[in-house]
DNA sequence: CGCAGGTTTGAACGCAGTCAAGGATCGTGG
DNA sequence: CCACGATCCTTGACTGCGTTCAAACCTGCG
């Protein structure tokens, strides 16, 4: 008896998850989630927390299930890239060989779901469907990667800046978004984070953020909220078209 | 009679092809060879020109057989980032979903082997080893692009040209380079891709260049072919550490 | 020999970085 | 409730690395 309720607690933990809707476990019908469950265990990291280490062995991998990270790599020296956040649905550990090629951390509380490399092997063995997927979300993360490099390689601080205003729009599902109105977003990393993103400092992200307000692009309410007045306009001022 | 020849051609095809060693072919046992020679096909691109367009409809992968190429992506005004250099044992067309993420175009004369969307399809059916591989080739370049993108954001101009030149240390295989002794390398594209790769214009990589003669930690001969005097600090210096 | 393309070198500029001070916001404790 | 300090953000003045603009220099080839 209580195994059963157990199974089925375990079978809930997955139906509901926001990654059967976005990430890889949409892979998986809906009869086999209990395995999906039993293979995976919930975990939760409280801000300022690391649970990944740039260059430790690569044991598991992850799915973000609320909250967000920030994935970044370092210098000896202290120089810090933050290579991507990661929020509600996205799948983390699929850059490593051996070991990780990055660092992951928690912006303010995160829960994860994680997938021992043995579990996941048994899972693709037993849902072959599950590695094409695996494979397809390595794919997109690749596909965004070619941008950020002609971002860092060749674009300015406003169109970096720009650039990054534009894709914290797109909704849930990573949907384009819709540019003819003023859209609302919030920034809930802290401005250290946006500049060692976009491959700046602090003060430029914080001057461009003002030469932005001065020129009515957006507004700044607080300092996490933030609203895009002319999305068409910041839009092409990121493609490099202005 | 002629059709056993043409299969034993095809067999032929693969079984001597760098593709087979260390590229993503070696998913597949020699008896299934055939298999894979007819989905797939041979061609070459002579120098400077392209065979993958950014944002074209992805249709086919490519398998660098023999010679070089360049990714890169554009912005719309030109700029340029090159976003690697292809060669013999190379995998291209993960980085896509609908559409290229970049272009591609020889560099010199290239031969491929191009496989279809559809091709591989039938091959991962088939052979579900490949589908694991595809996967294992995406998350080590991925791996790759994330210490690219701490080069573009992070790294100073004699920093970024280290590293371009350690890289190109690493013999076949992607072995890591001994760094005790001298190494002679050659750098079959022009200084322009150079820049582009780094996020540099022509004219810095020039100076670095010229710098790192006059330090003794490199000799020029021609413009291709130039000596690692001191692969040690050069490392040093790639890494940040001095 | 002379031209063309790519490369190197030089001089001046400018964007983003550095250094430094001043504000805003928030939590804490009196 | 306000004073205080800590932390993060903004603004200002100046510097410097890499860019830009321009000229000279190779090297291969007709």
């Amino acid at each position: 008896m209580s195994s059963f309720r157990s199974s089925d607690d375990m079978h809930d933990r997955c139906v509901h998850c926001i990654g059967r809707v976005d990430s890889i476990c949409n892979a998986i019908e809906d009869c086999d989630l209990a395995v999906l469950a039993s293979e995976s265990s919930k975990m939760t990291v409280s801000g300022g927390r690391s649970f990944i280490d740039e260059g430790s062995p690569a044991h598991d991998f992850f799915v973000v299930t609320g909250g967000r990270a920030k994935l970044f790599t370092l210098l000896p020296d202290g120089r810090r890239q933050v290579t991507g956040f990661a929020e509600g649905g996205d799948f983390l550990g699929l850059a490593a060989s051996d070991s990780y090629a990055f660092s992951a951390e928690a912006l303010g509380g995160v829960s994860l779901c994680r997938f021992p490399h043995a579990s996941m092997q048994r899972l693709t063995a037993r849902f072959p469907n599950l590695e094409h997927r695996l494979r397809e979300e390595a794919s997109r993360e690749l596909a965004l990667m070619q941008a950020r490099m002609t971002l860092l390689g060749r674009k300015t601080a406003r169109e970096r800046l720009a650039t990054f205003l534009i894709e914290r729009c797109q909704g849930p599902h990573r949907a384009a978004p819709v540019l003819k109105q003023p859209i609302e977003i919030d920034l809930p990393m802290p401005r250290t984070d946006i500049a060692d993103y976009l491959g700046l400092t602090i003060e430029t992200v914080s001057r461009t953020f003002s030469l932005f307000r001065r020129e009515k692009l957006i507004s700044v309410r607080g300092i996490t909220h933030i609203t895009l007045l002319d999305p068409e306009r910041i839009s092409a001022i990121a493609d490099g078209m202005e």
